[in-house]
DNA sequence: TTGGAAAGTCAACAACACTGACATAAAATC
DNA sequence: GATTTTATGTCAGTGTTGTTGACTTTCCAA
């Protein structure tokens, strides 16, 4: 019953289907925690979640372009403007035709948008804080590490590219 | 905003807003591949990730009652009766009237509904196996950690309820 | 027995994703 | 210079999934 890998001599019962369905599960009721915040300040302000991931990978890079921000939301252009017509209309988004490309729309926070980008990513780093600091370090990195592996490598290449700024 | 002041003899850098933010992004994109895989499979048979839930905890907890789902999925009995009429109409769940309470209905997957969780379910656990692999049991460890802290308080609830089935 | 609560159903509507077709302007290429 | 490609925006239509409101059936308790 408690014998070894028969290749290795590590325990190998963390990948049990049932450990999987536990690691299933608990990405189900956590994505709905790590919305919720946000969710419930959007709804003031007739929003959806949409516009919280166009605004919040404009404060992440200033001046992305449309097609930029495309390829992070993994969204048809369609979908996206939609978001961004009504983001601009309402004061919270700018679009500055490129200068070096007058085809490129470059996308900007305006002070309101910034204004509310900062309200939402306090509601959800404050759960996130809380969890991370209850977990502790260690099981934050191990957070991190699996939720990495589990990201389409395409993804991935997103992430990591924006993972440490200045380097 | 706040500063990674060594106020303790512990490092918190691991608390620094830069840090919160890389968990949140890695939430996003992990969510994106952690639902990929089923969701091309629920395209084939015209379902959408609703159907999906639905079909998890049926097999999961099976003659579980529909206000029972409601609670775990947190949506209206209006939106999940729409799934659960499609799905009983396709033939993949059966609902039966309570032995006891004839107002209530008990919830089963048909031969053909535990066919299609099977798939859906393993299109999902050959992801996160691979994760899980990757990463290591120490890392899985702490992915669960700070899962579970990040869930609304009741939604813990039915997670951990759920989480070792015999006990 | 009657009135309210609970479980479930039907209808209509909104948000947000999708596809497809098309328009415009600018850049790139032949 | 003419043609093609690229970046962006728009209109129309569709599907999934959430919502609220109104309704039926069933149960239970005053």
């Amino acid at each position: 019953m408690d014998q070894p890998g028969p290749s290795s001599g590590e325990s190998l019962l963390f990948l049990t289907d049932e450990q999987l369905r536990k690691g299933i599960e608990a990405m189900f009721f956590a994505y709905r925690g790590f919305t919720a915040d946000p969710d419930r300040l959007l709804e003031d302000h007739g929003y959806g979640r949409a516009h919280h991931r166009a605004i919040h990978f404009i404060h992440r890079a200033p001046g992305t372009t449309v097609n930029n921000l495309l390829n992070i939301l993994g969204v048809t252009k369609q979908s996206l403007n939609r978001v961004l017509r009504t983001l601009q209309s309402d004061g919270l988004v700018e679009a500055r035709v490129g200068a070096k490309d007058k085809r490129e729309r470059h996308l900007y926070l305006t002070a309101k948008g910034g204004e509310l980008e900062r309200a939402l990513s306090d509601a959800q780093r404050q759960r996130m804080r809380a969890a991370f600091r209850e977990a502790g370090p260690n099981a934050v990195a191990g957070f991190r590490t699996v939720l990495e592996h589990m990201m389409d490598p395409e993804m991935r290449r997103h992430y990591a590219a924006m993972k440490e700024p200045g380097q």
